[in-house]
RNA sequence: CGGGACGUAGCCUAGGGGCUAAGGCGUCUGCUUUGGGAGCAGAAGAUCGGCGGUUCGAAUCCGCCCGUCCCGACCA
């Protein structure tokens, strides 16, 4: 019983699934590569939904909702798009039992029909800028899935701005690239490493893709979200024209950004161990548990104490439940709550009563404390802020020491364990190295060893002396290279 | 979409042509317990993934299909 979870170094992939699994986040639908979000699974999204929520409107976004269905001739207006999402369509051919004149597709992504009503919305630079998010589930066929990571379905949230000048709409999608790695970072305890992508990897139909990479604990990247610089390609697809304030007509420069319910699997992969999920406490459905100890005799008492406890907590703005369930024993409980993730667990017993104290047990780190009760507001704040802090200093030393200069190919293949590829994990984390620009490059190290430019990194551009660690031509870039999710 | 593994109760597993499909965990009832996955007694729970075939007889053999996982291919 003590083992429903594989343990991560005998299989890194089972041991992901057995802990959404375990922990309730989600399960299998009765549709391949869709999949029930759990109530725990999506009280984590909710919390993670309200804060970007937040801070969209922070910085001056309204939400707005688009429909699910789009003609297919709005895909084809835009070749690069719908070439980069043809493969992924799925598409309605039937409605009221009878063939359609014209197939709908389910949303990729809603660039298309969005901007088919933003032709209609703008005339003038008075109503520039148009900043409108919206969350919604968008669906790509793909063959190959995994619980939150990648499925068909799945919740995101997609921004669509339209600005006046190409200068603001680079700064708004810069502004939501700092939005998303700050939450990110900041509530998720996810170091990203800010980013450009190449040529071959970035949107189809954007002039510029910025991302958020992470590193997960089998030193695999993960893409946690992008921001695109779309520049006038969907203005001009739809014809999106405005007057200027010099009263010429121009087409509108455009943005478009997303994070997804993959924020929940980079949670999961980043924090957690072999006792099950590790949360950072600002998404943990709760933050603190209270485990009651007691015998028959001392069941009142010990259950009053602990409530009037949690009430204080409570009040203090704590997320606090009591597991008082009668029919499990406290240490089925204490392991129950680990598997669940749940930040800090407090212990208290008749022995904890006698003494005016409680005892403090850290998810994260296992460590268990005694603090008298009349400290018990500011030490389990002390705890949930720490935890915070030290969840993202101990992802971030681990990307740190899993990331490495390389300079050529050899060391490229050497570090991405090309001799093993295929059946051992035998790839190193992130290599940062010099690169010439040219997409062959990419396809040849990808090819070779199964890493792919993840991105260019901003903020590590300047002084590129050297050559290309994959071709030896001049380097026009220094870049990020790992496998990835 | 190709290669491999698997599919028997909520979960894990046994049974590989022949009586009523077996066990562990969990669940329910009662009692008793509770400081790291407690104990006793009783009970419920299975169209053996689906369809078709071979056979007097199929969970078991054969074919097709579906699903899950792994490895590839593919993939903002």
């Amino acid at each position: 019983m003590a083992d429903k979870i594989t343990p991560k170094e005998v299989d890194y992939s089972q041991w992901y699934i057995d802990i959404v699994l375990n922990a309730k986040l989600a399960d299998y639908s009765p549709v391949k590569g869709s999949m029930v979000i759990r109530p725990r699974g999506y009280a984590i999204w909710e919390r993670i939904r309200d804060e970007f929520d937040r801070r969209f409107k922070e910085t001056g976004h309204q939400n707005a909702y688009f429909p699910l269905l789009i003609p297919m001739s709005f895909l084809e207006k835009e070749a690069e798009h719908v070439e980069g999402f043809a493969p992924e369509l799925a598409v309605v051919t039937h409605g009221g039992g009878e063939k359609l004149e014209e197939p709908y597709c389910i949303r990729p992504t809603s660039e298309t029909i969005i901007w088919s009503k933003y032709k209609d919305w703008i005339q003038s630079w008075r109503d520039l800028p148009l900043l409108i998010n919206q969350w919604a589930n968008v669906l790509r066929w793909e063959k190959r899935t995994r619980l939150f990571l990648r499925t068909s379905e799945f919740l995101w949230q997609e921004g669509h701005t339209a600005h006046e000048t190409r200068e603001e709409a680079e700064e708004e999608t810069l502004r939501m690239l700092e939005v998303y790695r700050d939450v990110v970072e900041r509530h998720l305890c996810i170091p990203v490493v800010t980013g450009i992508k190449s040529e071959s990897e970035k949107f189809a139909g954007a002039v510029q893709t910025y991302c958020i990479e992470a590193m997960m604990q089998d030193r695999k990247a993960l893409q946690a979200g992008t921001s695109h610089f779309l520049g006038q390609n969907f203005a001009k697809a739809f014809d999106v024209k405005f007057q200027t304030r010099a009263g010429n007509l121009d087409y509108v420069w455009a943005t478009s950004w997303g994070v997804s319910t993959r924020l929940v699997g980079a949670v999961i992969m980043t924090h957690s161990d072999d006792k099950g999920l590790v949360l950072p406490p600002s998404i943990a459905p709760e933050e603190v548990v209270f485990v009651p100890i007691y015998k028959n005799d001392t069941k009142a008492a010990v259950l009053a104490y602990a409530n009037k406890i949690s009430v204080e907590l409570k009040a203090a703005g704590v997320r606090v439940i009591v597991d008082s369930d009668d029919s499990s024993s406290p240490g089925w409980k204490f392991a129950e709550w680990e598997m669940r993730g749940t930040p800090l667990r407090i212990e208290i017993g008749p022995r904890d009563m006698q003494a005016e104290k409680l005892v403090l047990v850290r998810r994260d780190s296992g460590e268990k404390k005694f603090v008298p009760v009349a400290e018990a507001v500011s030490a389990v704040k002390a705890a949930l802020a720490d935890i915070q802090t030290s969840l993202y200093e101990k992802a971030k030393a681990f990307r740190l020491e899993h990331t490495q200069d390389v300079t050529d190919l050899p060391g490229l293949l050497e570090f991405f364990g090309a001799e093993g590829m295929g059946t051992a994990d035998a790839h190193g984390g992130f290599a940062r190295a010099l690169w010439c620009g040219s997409a062959a490059c990419e396809a040849d190290l990808k090819a070779k060893t199964k890493a792919t430019l993840r991105c260019m990194p901003l903020g590590d551009q300047e002084g590129i002396e050297g050559v290309c660690a994959i071709c030896g031509a001049p380097a026009k870039h220094r870049a990020l290279f790992a496998r990835n999710y």
